[in-house]
DNA sequence: GTCTATACACCGATAGAC
DNA sequence: GTCTATCGGTGTATAGAC
């Protein structure tokens, strides 16, 4: 049973996530946070004991939903370039549909380093997992296997995509960023080599 | 001749810069960087008309100078994966040798996003220009050419440093960024061919 | 030109009425 | 529980003495 309480700081965390993508992170002050929730500023602190508290949800909460690792739901008859090239591209069109809550998701990500460096040291290794398993299962279902450490393909891939963001949010060149991701494809899938053959 | 104002806005600069890197840019308020610069409050206003005034001018000169596309100074006697493996290493040397100088940088060019998004185009574009001639020279000196664009080739480059700037910042793990920095290298040499050859 | 003193807005947080 | 009113602190910016 969900408490009124805890519907308030769901409401909170979803108004601030709003805050921050309309206006940045510097923005985000409890009074607008409020604001945009349409509750009064007491209510924050009856549900909230401070804004570091809610900040702390927003970085834990909201970061893990992210999925840096996109890799397409079928993977039947594809290359691994192809698979490849089709989860970055599902990023990319994720990022192209809601730029401003990737780039409230970097703002978060490179606050936590500063504010709350466990925090984005947990999230970021667990991004890795998720990546890690993503490419075994990749390479798998196409027949071939790494050349590297996964982990370390996987540590590449969210390099990538957080480069990616970045650069896609600063030009928002679709074309060349479209370029940009096939030619990650094609030189990520040359970390690989077929299943049984040497290096 | 720099008059006494230009000097004391180099200075002003200057701390807001070491300010940025030790607390971060929310921190960098107009009393904390006169503070830093041992001046009064009253003298930044005599040197700068407002704060944006002279974070305008840190995104421009400050970010300016930073070097995204980093390539050893001798190119002799190394295939194409040496020489980005060589570049790569060179530029996490830098990051490892001043971290809070690259989170500076990458928190400056965040702000400059939403604050200035004409700035941080321009900026960008340059590095893409300063990188697409230095891995033209490198395909160059070693016999190969690029077969994607090397514009797309540069900005994926780009999108590789900034993404392992953040992803280290975060965990700090030198066993893990240098093994990323080894397969970026190797991946992004498969978008090169000998050259005179077909694809 | 450079300082101290201060104006005024907004911040996070809380007291106390209801 | 939820509000209005307010506290103490800090922000940017400026006035006015020197």
């Amino acid at each position: 049973m969900r408490t009124s309480v805890e519907n308030r700081r769901a409401a909170l965390v979803e108004a601030a996530v709003r805050v921050v993508s309309a206006r940045g992170l510097s923005a985000a002050s409890t009074r607008a946070i409020v604001a945009e929730a349409g509750m009064s500023l007491a209510s924050f602190h009856y549900a909230f004991e401070s804004r570091d508290e809610l900040l702390d949800l927003l970085i834990t909460e909201v970061l893990a939903k992210e999925e840096k690792a996109v890799l397409p739901d079928r993977l039947e008859g594809r290359t691994i370039t192809e698979l490849l090239h089709a989860g970055l591209t599902g990023y990319l069109d994720h990022l192209r549909t809601d730029p401003a809550h990737e780039q409230a998701m970097l703002e978060l990500a490179q606050f936590a380093v500063r504010a709350r460096p466990e925090l984005a040291r947990e999230q970021y290794s667990q991004y890795t997992r998720i990546a890690t398993a993503a490419l075994e299962l990749a390479a798998h279902h196409t027949g071939t296997r790494w050349t590297v450490p996964v982990p370390t393909a996987a540590r590449l891939l969210i390099s990538l995509t957080d480069g990616i963001t970045l650069t896609w949010l600063v030009d928002r060149d679709d074309d060349l960023a479209e370029s940009v991701v096939a030619a990650a494809a094609t030189a990520l899938a040359e970390l690989t080599v077929a299943d049984g053959r040497p290096d």
